[in-house]
DNA sequence: AGATGTGAAGCGGTTCACAGCT
DNA sequence: AGCTGTGAACCGCTTCACATCT
């Protein structure tokens, strides 16, 4: 099994092999690949020796071809339906971010609570209300739910994910989600970020005084 | 000296507190911490003994003051100012984002390289140019830059703000910033979350197939 | 009795160093 | 000769289990 801390810096790779593979490089070295991912070249080898062996000795990793295992092993030949809940500041950015579908990411319903903000148009699609989840569900299939509402209503909207089928959601509010087994979360919380900048800003200030 | 993982879980520890607080509850044990958290009942007390024996045997942790000893800890007892550069979709959404200033960050000032971006007010702030950042320095001090510029100028972005005098910086731009020692940088990767998410969805669906 | 604080064991991930392949 | 792939050492964090204190 792929450990999570390998999983989490595919994606760096994938980028990197891009960037690469836009500047007509064809093959690379994991000493290569990990200067310009930022890690340390034993880490890359290690990380791709778990998708198989796929590097040449002596010679290093065929560009296009990394590129394809890396996509497959982290799902991104196919796409998956994205459902934002929540349409204040961030959801309504969110809603208008053009990188979201470069990758196989589709934005495919919109929803809020707000009778305002139903039947807006952002993006091109129409708001819908949190209770036409189950209906949109059935129609839109969705696989990802990005939940950017308030932080008290952000469970229940998690509940109603799940029950509609959502079985991976990218969470915004701040606070802990309970989710059943089998569902994956991953927490974006702009708060705690700062907070730990602010450690490390009071520790450097400490330093200089 | 305080481990990093120990830092990442006082904002979570905080939060938690402050429920407790608003609920009127005084007193408060590792379990119901660990439980309100999301997390270890062990780990909340090996946490908050790096911080010093705080709690008391056969009692728990005395609500208002852990509040203050880790607000404290995390530098949150003074203001940390923050300039947003960038000023796009997202950065736009961060700009009016309330909750931003609500612990003692609050956003002095406003960057784009665009110019007719440059002049509009938003929040009641004038978005200045990036070339005005030495200028803003010296005025505003800020101790946090947030980067919410298209990737391929993020790394210039961080070089101006490192030579503006911020020491630390969140990144909200894909790829990896090279900034000197001293400078701390936290990364938020929207679609690293979601290639994350989509490898478990893959995951998910295989096992169901 | 009850909950903290902490040595010690356990675990996952990182890094080293080199055998093995091209 | 050069670079990958990987066993083994290492490291930091997590968890256990219990001595310690109120």
């Amino acid at each position: 099994m792929i450990p999570e801390a390998t999983v989490a810096r595919l994606p760096i790779y994938l980028r990197t092999l891009m960037e690469a593979a836009a500047a007509h490089e064809t093959t690379i070295s994991s000493e290569r690949l990990a200067e310009l991912g930022g890690v340390n070249a034993a880490k890359v080898r290690k990380d791709l020796s778990y998708l198989g062996s796929l590097g040449t000795r002596g010679v290093g990793y065929d560009v296009e071809f990394l590129l394809f295992e890396i996509s497959r092993e982290l799902g991104l030949t196919r796409d998956w339906p994205v459902i934002i809940v929540g349409l204040g500041n961030l959801g309504h950015a969110l809603a208008n971010y053009k990188g979201f579908g470069a990758r196989g990411f589709q934005v495919v319903g919109l929803v809020d609570v707000d009778p305002t903000r139903v039947g807006e148009e952002i993006a091109g699609i129409t708001v819908r209300h949190l209770d036409d989840l189950p209906v949109m569900a059935s129609e839109l299939r969705p696989a990802i739910g990005v939940i950017a509402t308030p932080a008290p209503v952000a469970q229940d909207v998690a509940d109603r994910l799940v029950a509609a089928g959502v079985t991976s959601i990218l969470n915004f509010a701040p606070g802990v989600l309970s989710v059943p087994k089998g569902v994956a979360v991953r927490k974006v919380d702009l708060s705690i970020e700062l907070q730990i900048l602010s450690f490390h800003q009071q520790r450097q200030a400490a330093q200089h005084a």
